[in-house]
DNA sequence: AATATTATTCGTTAAATGGCGAAGCATAGG
DNA sequence: CCTATGCTTCGCCATTTAACGAATAATATT
């Protein structure tokens, strides 16, 4: 029961299944979410520890970057929720357009978005 | 989102993943679903109501009592949901002891159920 | 070494959530 | 009618949750 609940608990936030909609492109660097979903870093890190809690994404860091993963592809009944999610949210406002904000930033370089949000 | 977030939230609580539960073995009367899960009767309505806003379950009035029931077989992603979380509680302890009292009270009249809840 | 960068953890605050009992609202039955 | 029954709505309290900024940790750069 603690399990499953972790996981519907999980997406049963709209900026989590935010971060898991734009995820289902690739992974993606922390600072990049925090770019797209416009809130502070912390509040990202905790969103993605819960997510990770959930076995919903994975993690892996490279240098001072670390980067997330839809882990759908490992676990079926994680698949189902990831799929789940995505049929329900086809055609979405928000994740449309979070989409959209991301193609822009995966244009620039990494630097140069991190740059603008710590330490100003 | 916010559809889907209904249904997500929905299933988050445990209180209410137990209602879910109990109703795969067919409709049943809010009094019965109180007896079982032994929470305050206004607790358990806000709880129905929850799942209902949802369009997880359906309810009918039959005189006194108001029975609810599954959605699936209505809605296609409905019906996802609710096999999910068949899928991922099989063996849990809390479902199957649910199902075991649900069993004992199904023997009674909801009459001799109800009288004891009530006005006391 | 010293500083900058990237992300996390911690402490606090405001809002949402789940619980209860009291009161209210239908319906059934005397 | 008037009362009993079954459920819901309302108002309240305790707990949980999401947000932020400050402090911390780890790695990269100078």
């Amino acid at each position: 029961m603690r399990k499953m609940l972790n996981i519907t608990k999980a997406v049963s936030d709209e900026t989590r299944v935010r971060a898991l909609m734009m995820l289902e492109g690739g992974e993606l660097c922390v600072c990049q979410i925090i770019e797209v979903l416009g809130l502070a870093p912390s509040t990202i890190s905790k969103h993605m520890a819960i997510l990770k809690q959930a076995e919903l994404v994975e993690s892996r860091k490279q240098g001072r970057w670390i980067y997330y993963k839809l882990a759908g592809e490992i676990n079926k009944e994680i698949g189902t929720v990831i799929t789940w999610l995505a049929v329900n949210l086809k055609g979405d406002k928000i994740v449309k357009n979070d989409r959209k904000k991301l193609k822009e930033i995966l244009k620039l370089e990494k630097e140069t978005i991190c740059k603008k949000m710590y330490h100003r």
